[in-house]
DNA sequence: TAGTGGTCTAGACCACTTC
DNA sequence: AAGTGGTCTAGACCACTAG
């Protein structure tokens, strides 16, 4: 685990050595924790999978027990791992229902909440507007994925989005492949987990197109809903703009 | 530590063991969790206070350091306690900059944040209304303390909010006490502690009066955020309705 | 220098799941 | 019964802060 001297067959007994020469220190199951993180970036570690027990990591590794507790613990906490006593520790996957829990705020003023279904509107390769290089960290020249949809709860319309991909990334992706679950499509075929995201919330008047896709009056309000999604490594991969009704819907934040 | 048979001198060796001949099991670290929140909840440990160490910690209550440490710890993640390596752990205090960081989630669209100051327009203690019984779980009959007030950034008028505490708390407060950082207040007047909070979100168009008092037309499209808080023992102490500008701000939440 | 929290180890035992 | 993660303990040493 140290990154200097070669280790022998017991390399640690006390703490880190290499670290702690630097000004920078970083505990061991922190660099435990990056090592696991590396694995699941380069696919060693698939989503579903099942990972080796913490004694068979510990032993792999060369440190205790409890220190790859505490890496997989912190992994587990960033929701990449799912640990489930008696059972084992598993590669998180992007099922509908994290996605519900993780990722979709928009509930029911009733409270129940359900995943939208999606209806494509248009969708192509495009070059990328300033708006998009901005967002996405791209170069001039750049292209991007572009999709417009809308979506629906219980049949109702409730929100128009554009969607905003890395055609680097994303550019084998075709229209009529688009399925409700995204970022389940972008870890299966595409290799990219999609760990965190940041939202910027306004309200704003629909205009006459939205007003239309939505079967509203123009103008009337909505809340905007601005994604940037991050993947594994932190690097942007998607940009998604929304404007929701909020009739009948709100955006549930828990602070604390 | 243990709920049923009389604590001896050294209590513990293993694990639990009242807790598990019921079906429930509740970890020990949990149970010394749960006393220091009693500690808490009572004023024992008032806001600001060094707590005793935790060898300290441990040789009272008759558990090892390991355990009281991951009681601390998760209260340290609640945000009710902070630990500073070298300094001790304390209990957190709810100054504008913990407010800032935890439940005021309004920034300018530059980026930088700052606190509002507040301009009270009517305050007083009245009969609860239908829909702050409800918000509050309060009885017929019972009165709020209901304040209305705009809040400006930066000079700005960006908000108006309408805040209902429950009389039976909050029934002592007078309208000219009221602070700009209110969950300060009623930690030190009232030892209430505000640990958490839920905000609902939804876009709609300004009325006359708000309009009005943030001086842009009726019908202009607001950030409505309808915030319940609740105290350290979960009941509800606030509900709190605001209406926001979103020209030059957004609300920013953070997903994963 | 003394005291605090932070890390790491080693080993025992408990709770849960599966065979 | 075997294997997994979860809890608890005990003790050593490290990093940080303050007097």
């Amino acid at each position: 685990m140290r990154s200097r001297p070669a280790p022998t067959s017991r390399p640690v007994s006390g703490g880190p050595d290499a670290a702690s020469e630097k000004l920078g220190f970083r505990p061991l199951y922190a660099q435990v924790r990056d090592r696991f993180v590396q694995r699941l970036v380069e696919g060693a570690w698939q989503p579903g999978q099942m990972l080796p027990s913490e004694l068979d990591l510990a032993a792999e590794i060369g440190v205790s027990q409890g220190t790859v507790r505490k890496a997989l613990d912190a992994l587990a906490s960033e929701r990449l791992l799912v640990r489930r006593q008696g059972r084992g520790t598993f590669v998180a996957e992007h099922d509908e229902a994290r996605i519900l829990f993780q990722f979709f705020k928009l509930r029911r003023d009733s409270g129940e909440r359900s995943f939208p279904e999606s209806r494509i509107l248009a969708s192509g390769r495009v070059p990328a507007r300033a708006d998009e290089r901005e967002a996405l960290a791209l170069a001039a020249g750049d292209e991007v994925v572009r999709i417009e949809r809308i979506r629906l709860l219980s049949g109702e319309p409730v929100l128009v989005e554009t969607l905003s991909l890395p055609a680097t990334i994303f550019g084998t992706l075709a229209a009529d492949e688009v399925p409700n679950n995204l970022y389940g499509l972008y870890a299966t075929r595409f290799g990219v987990t999609v760990s965190r995201a940041r939202e910027k919330l306004k309200a704003v008047a629909l205009g006459e197109e939205d007003a239309a896709a939505l079967g509203v009056a123009a103008g009337t309000p909505a809340l905007l809903i601005d994604r940037l999604a991050l993947s594994l490594e932190g690097t942007p991969v998607e940009w998604r703009v929304s404007r929701c009704l909020t009739e009948d819907h709100h955006y549930l934040s828990d602070l604390g």
